[in-house]
RNA sequence: GGAGGCAUAGCUCAGUUGGUUAGAGUGCAUGCUUGACAUGCAUGAGGUCGUUGGUUCGAUUCCAACUGUCUCCACCA
């Protein structure tokens, strides 16, 4: 045994973990050969944005991932797990200036674009070390020689291939659209980047005068400000309240500009005032009706979202100045008919929280509608699955109305767009590689000055990441990837948009599975942010408890796509079962003698040695088929019970008496079947814990097997060692020390207290003298005796309690210590509930559907049921009637 | 407005194709310094599985409606 390795008297995973991860690395366990035939299995990260640090929600998808990869490598697929990091283009940005301006006083601008790239490289390399970090504390499987970041040169080269690739095919095009404008950011946003806040607001309602008449209109409106931008008033051609006004010319109050009364459906009749104030540069549904109508777009802010010239005397004004400015001189001039409370939706930044602006200007996109056909396709027909399957409901529902995507942003810091225009022809040329002179007339070019969405960059990641546009041997062993873990608020934003560039720009969908989990909520079950400060470093949970603890917190009690709460107390749990396994394991480590384990053959192991082993195959095959359908949860929860309830709780206490005897054969086969099952159970806790499971493994005598648990064979189910019989024989004894633990319970004898066990059963084989060691240490049985009857005297001499079990009926003599009408109150009850069960289970027998067409097994079940309890029930009677006597 | 989730023990949650006397963790109660573990051991109390219907021999499980709750999408000036 001195090979091996000591275990410390306490479980302090501190001691071991990073040790542990670093030997990993060293070995070169997480780097697989490409070159290697065996069935891939491959998982490109969630990449984390190099913004800060990791939350519990990123401990949690790391979690899940790298117990598939685990898993998976034990089974000898030829694995990989690819990680690395989001350049996150405007949350990125947003903290940097934030910074400079918290700690100079200076904006980007102050710096200048490639001196302001330079500090944020900086922080992307700060910050990417610390996630790389904290990944490794987690214990994650990730091969770090691969490591990508979605804006170094590699994943740049992708991203230029596809944007010039889609230009080409007329997929990328430039336009003069309504975008959604963050002022405080500056920059464009797509669709998916707004967020819709309930806000109170207000109609103000504004008469609009009728030119060459005396009446006016009444316009209602939640935007007050933007009527500078008005450049019609419309109706609904078929209200017939509002019809007469079409081709009327209305003037625009203070301002003084006609503008026409046109129809367009877009309005909905009945709703508000019926006519409705249109602003194509500030509204994306006016938008529309002013391209159906040919009217003019007349923007009235700067991209600060004062006012420009149009608002006249209202100029350089803020827009919530201006509005209510406007409103105070409409009052004053008689314009404002009235205000009327109105509670609306306004969109947001995602990133800072100001309301959005919808404005007009000249933005890149990606024309979506042809790309969405074959990835909605994919996952019609089952080439992608969602687990769970309700999220591709959700999928669908974003992909079947499909917008065109804005994809340029006023940035910085992001993949710049590869156009270049010259200013003395005007031509524009989108090429693979940067030019400085025109094509056409050889004039200086300049490049765009925006960048690209950080999500175009995300949504090529699982191929980007493997050396795409080249075709690498990466690419080839590992495309498409096996799974994708994620949450399941970024699927549009994400998923989506990885399964429309893999399919287009691989021919492949990137991932066959996507497995999505939900958030990780505070105790409470609120969401945890940054606002609320309920946010929990994973980190100071490790220091606390160990990765183990952790990883067993996240992973257990969930099940696929819904939240979860995190608690203190679940960490508790779960740092209690480490302990529960380290000393289980202490204790059988200090019981060895031998150095190295092998399974001694069947006709030497005793019942509790094939009861365990059976409970141990059952637990194989559940574990697996678990995990091969992604119920993490339900894959560690067996485990748990069987290491705790079963192996800890049980087998041990039972090998107790042979691991007491000194050089006997019963001592060595105990332990060699403590250790086997041991090692097996530490093999399918591995993907789950690995670190614990590493260090003991490294203290047990494991052979010729591998030299690390996270390159030994995954337990594959062996239905040879599972013994039905035997199994059922100590089910009975089990049975029965349970069921003599209660009556002296219910009865407060302490342990201390012993007294004969009496065992009347036609199973003799059952309780064979080899048992009688477990009575005596587990039922605190001073002595045990088992006969198919015993003669009154013996039974009846002492005030035996008589107790009825399934198997046996048992005799406790404990004297004084029973009270007799207690005892004759406990069988009355008994006697009832089995009374009960037995009339249900006769109507149920009785019932002609029910035995006609139910399934035979399950008829016969209960009939064997009801055939126990009746038995019972004579046992119970019979003692009852003993009593009375 | 459209779509979806959740509703099971005091609390947090499992429950794998409809048939168990409905489970776990935690909390609570009672008794234990049983030589691995008090981060432990033993035992127990605690649930008409949200409401009402439907399908079925049989529903916590499938269907519908309702109530409560959460989320996503769209957004009407």
């Amino acid at each position: 045994m001195d090979r091996y390795n000591e275990l410390s008297k306490t479980y302090t995973p501190s001691e071991f973990e990073d040790r542990i991860y670093q030997n990993w690395c060293e070995k070169g366990y997480f780097t697989p050969d490409v070159t290697n035939d065996a069935e891939h299995f491959s998982i490109v990260i969630p990449p984390p944005n190099v913004t800060g640090q990791l939350h519990m929600g990123h401990a949690l998808d790391e979690t899940l991932q790298d117990i598939l990869v685990r898993y998976k490598r034990m089974q000898g697929f030829n694995t990989l797990w690819l990680p690395g990091t989001d350049h996150a283009g405007i949350a990125t940005q947003i903290k940097v200036e934030e910074r400079l301006r918290e700690e100079e006083g200076l904006t980007r601008y102050d710096l200048g674009r490639e001196a302001f790239l330079e500090r944020v490289w900086a922080w992307k390399d700060k910050y990417e070390a610390r996630i790389t970090g904290q990944l490794k504390k987690l214990g994650t499987s990730c091969d770090w020689s691969r490591q990508r970041f979605t804006f170094d040169e590699g994943c740049s080269r992708a991203v230029r291939e596809v944007f010039v690739g889609l230009y080409e095919k007329g997929l990328i095009y430039r336009g003069h659209r309504i975008i959604n404008w963050c002022p405080r950011c500056l920059t464009a946003l797509s669709d998916a980047e707004v967020e819709y806040k309930d806000q109170p607001g207000s109609f103000w309602h504004i008469k609009y005068p009728i030119k060459g008449e005396d009446g006016y209109v009444e316009i209602a409106t939640t935007r007050p400000e933007t009527m500078f931008g008005d450049t019609a008033v419309a109706v609904n051609p078929e209200d017939e309240a509002m019809k007469h006004l079409i081709g009327k010319t209305l003037i625009l109050p203070l301002v003084g500009r006609e503008i026409p009364v046109i129809a367009d459906d877009y309005v909905e009749i009945g709703f508000g005032t019926g006519c409705v104030k249109i602003t194509p540069a500030h509204d994306p549904n006016d938008f529309l009706v002013g391209q159906r109508h040919s009217l003019e777009q007349i923007k009235v802010m700067n991209d600060d979202a004062t006012m420009n010239a149009h608002a006249g005397k209202y100029e350089g004004m803020d827009r919530y100045a201006c509005r209510k400015a406007l409103v105070a001189d409409l009052e004053a001039e008689g314009y404002l008919v009235k205000v009327v409370p109105h509670e609306h939706n306004v969109g947001v930044c995602y990133r800072c929280g100001t309301t959005v602006e919808p404005i007009t200007s000249d933005q890149w996109f990606v024309k979506m509608k042809p790309l969405a056909e074959p990835a909605i396709k994919a996952v019609e027909d089952g080439t992608i699955r969602f687990i769970p399957e309700r999220f591709s409901k959700n999928y669908f529902n974003w992909m079947n109305n499909i917008l065109d995507w804005c994809i340029s942003r006023q940035l910085w810091w992001g993949h710049r767009i590869p156009a270049f225009y010259c200013d003395a022809c005007g031509e524009m040329t989108v090429c693979r590689e940067d030019i400085e002179v025109c094509p056409k007339c050889g004039g200086k070019v300049r490049q765009d000055e925006d960048v690209l969405d950080t999500w175009f960059s995300s949504a090529l990641w699982p191929f980007s990441t493997m050396g795409w546009p080249e075709n690498t041997a990466d690419l080839q062993k590992y495309y498409p990837t096996s799974v994708l873990v994620t949450g399941y608020d970024i699927i549009t934003f994400w998923v989506s948009r990885m399964i429309v560039s893999g399919l287009e720009q691989m021919g492949r969908e990137p991932f066959h599975t996507v497995f999505i989990h939900g958030l990780v909520r505070d105790a409470q079950g609120r969401k945890m942010s940054k606002s609320l400060g309920n946010g929990i470093d994973p980190l100071e949970v490790i220091e606390k408890y160990g990765a183990d603890a952790l990883r067993f917190a996240l992973s257990t009690g969930n099940s696929p796509g819904n939240d979860m709460r995190f608690s203190d107390e679940k960490m508790e749990a779960a740092r209690n079962f480490a302990n529960k396994l380290w000393n289980a394991s202490r204790f059988v480590r200090m019981n060895l003698t031998i150095d190295r384990v092998e399974l001694p053959d069947a006709s030497k192991l005793s019942m509790e040695d094939k009861w365990i082993l059976t409970a141990y195959e059952k637990t194989v095959a559940t574990v697996v088929n678990a995990l091969d359908h992604f119920e993490v949860g339900v894959a560690l929860a067996s485990i748990y019970e069987f290491i705790w309830d079963v192996y800890c709780d049980w087998y041990i206490e039972l090998t107790k008496s042979r691991l007491a005897e000194k050089d006997t054969e019963g001592n060595l086969v105990a332990q060699n079947v403590l250790c086997y099952v041991l090692l097996g159970t530490l093999k399918l806790l591995h993907p789950f814990m690995p670190f614990i499971t590493e260090e003991i493994y490294g203290a047990l005598p494991h052979g010729e097997d591998a030299e690390s648990i996270m390159i030994a064979r995954y337990p594959v189910h062996d239905e040879s060692l599972e013994f039905a019989k035997e199994s059922a024989e100590l089910d009975r004894v089990i049975a029965v020390i349970k069921a003599i633990r209660l009556r002296r319970n219910e009865m407060n004898v302490p342990p201390s207290r012993k007294a004969k066990v009496y065992i009347v059963t036609k199973y003799e084989e059952s309780f064979a003298p080899s048992t009688h060691a477990f009575f005596a240490r587990l039922a605190s049985a001073s002595e045990t005796a088992v006969a198919a009857s015993f003669g009154e005297d013996v039974v009846s001499a002492d005030n035996a309690v008589q107790i009825v079990t399934d198997s046996a009926t048992v005799y406790l003599p404990l004297a004084d210590l029973v009270d007799m009408e207690k005892e004759k109150a406990r069988l009355e009850g008994e006697s009832k509930k089995l009374t009960d069960e037995i009339a249900r289970l006769e109507k149920k027998l009785s019932n002609e559907g029910f035995v006609a067409k139910a399934p035979a097994a399950v008829v016969d079940a209960e009939r064997a049921k009801l055939a126990k309890y009746q038995e019972n029930l004579d046992g119970v009677k019979a003692a009852l009637a003993k009593l009375k006597a």
